[in-house]
RNA sequence: GUGGGUGUAGUUCAAUGGCAGAGCACCGGAUUGUGGUUCCGGGCGUUGUGGGUUCGAGUCCCAUCAUCCACCCCA
């Protein structure tokens, strides 16, 4: 017998984990309901042509990271490897570029990329993110970076870095890109193989390179953030100046670079150090030309996105977000067929009122019974069996201090809310 | 796609090429109505899979799959 197993780089999230996904799940909800953010859900697979357009073919995630596949009559689909051209696709499929003024998106949900597992690195992995669609503005640069940072410390992390960037628009990066090449060209020849590739398609890659031989070449590069023309650069400015006013510390980094193609001006990225290789939590930016890329009216907009397995990883790290797994407010015990009349009436009856509690008739001895309630850590026991037949009454044990006493059936539910309600 | 490490019981790990074991967890019991501690009992597991070498392979070799780490890429 052939047995069933899970793709190469996918996981199961179980029960016991279940709670942790829920509670930081919650809390970006909140988080992005507070900045005014509401929830957009779309397709987990989209037209190939999408993410080709706005990723870029050349980009490796467009080369050979995502999953094509043909439906029954031949269309060409992909899974989603990532969340903002599908916010877009739906932007202008309703028409809401024509509409004008702002809108702010978050949505949450698995993306799907091709790559070789590792650790933080799944081929489906969940992400969060946000979209705030209609201004250039640079305070809402700042402002969805604060978003961000203010998940985040919600969360209780706290060894988290800011990095920042602004790689232009399109005519600062023509110019950079020139530049680069000039700069790199005496030594195009004993550049690695990558590296020139990159020189002709993409020579910005050229400067995180991680191979030593090419390393050397960079000192005294060109930056990014001299090439910018002045409204990029007053942009950037105000970014800057924003988040000074919100108290966000960041250091400015100009080998930030966003892997997709749509970027415009600010990039930013979050890192937490001690995650291994995989150590940027979450990285967004600007993307003004996007919208018109997939057919749209010219809208500027900005967003990030955010790994939920690294987001994990980074707070076990810190050992926050611990949950306690449910326990039952009470395990009910019956000795006998006619007690095991009685439990079943009061065990509706109190999860009926949203009373967790447990029975469990598989249990044979009064002894295993006991042992059942304390192994699932139940706070009450509650026992019926001759005795209590023949009184009318049921006995609670307090299984913390051992105290035992006689209770009318009918005023179970309220003291277990009030001894147990804080 | 490239390189390296690791695959043995539910789990964490043992086992010079020579009878596959232990802790924890789990289940049951210690005169059938009182838990936690203690004691006793309960394990043939396709040693990831498929080949090969050998009298004999968990152990050596090859392949394959998975996983971990790194490159790469990215969140």
């Amino acid at each position: 017998m052939m047995r069933y197993k899970i793709p190469r780089g996918t996981y199961d999230i179980l029960p016991k984990d279940s709670a942790k996904w829920q509670y930081v799940q919650r809390v970006f909800r909140e988080t992005a309901a507070s900045f005014g953010y509401e929830e957009i859900s779309t397709p987990i697979f989209e037209m190939a042509e999408l993410f080709e357009r706005s990723s870029g073919e050349s980009s490796d995630v467009v080369q050979k990271e995502m999953y094509r596949f043909e439906d029954q009559k031949g269309r060409v689909f992909a899974l989603r490897p990532e969340g903002t051209a599908p916010v877009v696709r739906s932007f202008v499929e309703n028409h809401l570029d024509r509409q004008g003024g702002r809108h702010k998106y978050y949505y949450i949900g698995p993306m799907f990329r091709y790559d070789r597992p590792q650790k933080g690195r799944y081929r489906q992995f969940y992400q969060y993110g946000i979209e705030l669609i209609g201004s250039n503005h640079p305070f809402f640069d700042a402002e969805v970076i604060a978003l961000e940072m203010r998940f985040l410390k919600a969360l209780g992390l706290r060894k988290i870095r800011l990095e920042l960037n602004s790689v232009g628009c399109a005519g600062c990066s023509v110019d950079y890109d020139k530049a680069l090449q000039d700069f790199f060209r005496p030594h195009l020849a004993e550049l690695c193989g990558d590296c020139q590739t990159r020189f002709e398609q993409k020579p910005r890659r050229l400067l995180d390179c991680k191979v030593p031989s090419c390393k050397a070449f960079r000192a005294g590069a060109p930056s990014q953030l001299d090439y910018l023309d002045e409204p990029c650069r007053e942009h950037f400015a105000q970014v800057q100046s924003y988040l000074d006013d919100m108290s966000i510390a960041y250091t400015v980094n100009p080998a930030i670079v966003r892997g997709l193609d749509y970027y415009t001006n600010t990039a930013f990225e979050i890192i937490v150090d001690d995650l291994g290789a995989q150590n940027s939590i979450a990285g967004g930016g600007r993307y003004n030309g996007l919208i018109s890329a997939v057919g749209g009216k010219e809208t500027p907009a900005i967003g990030f996105a955010g790994g939920f397995e690294r987001l994990l990883l980074a707070l076990e790290s810190e050992n926050l977000a611990l949950i306690e797994p449910q326990k039952p407010l009470v395990f009910l015990i019956a000795m006998g067929d006619a007690a095991q009349k009685l439990v079943l009436p009061l065990l509706s009856d109190l999860r009926g009122r949203g009373i967790y509690a447990e029975y469990n008739p598989e249990k044979g001895s009064f002894k295993a019974q006991m042992k059942a309630a304390d192994a699932m850590g139940a706070a009450y026991a509650g026992i019926i069996g001759e005795d209590e037949l023949a009184s009318g009454k049921i006995s609670l044990k307090d299984l913390t201090s051992g105290e035992q006493s006689s209770v009318d059936p009918r005023d179970l539910p309220h003291l277990l809310l009030n001894n147990c309600t804080p």
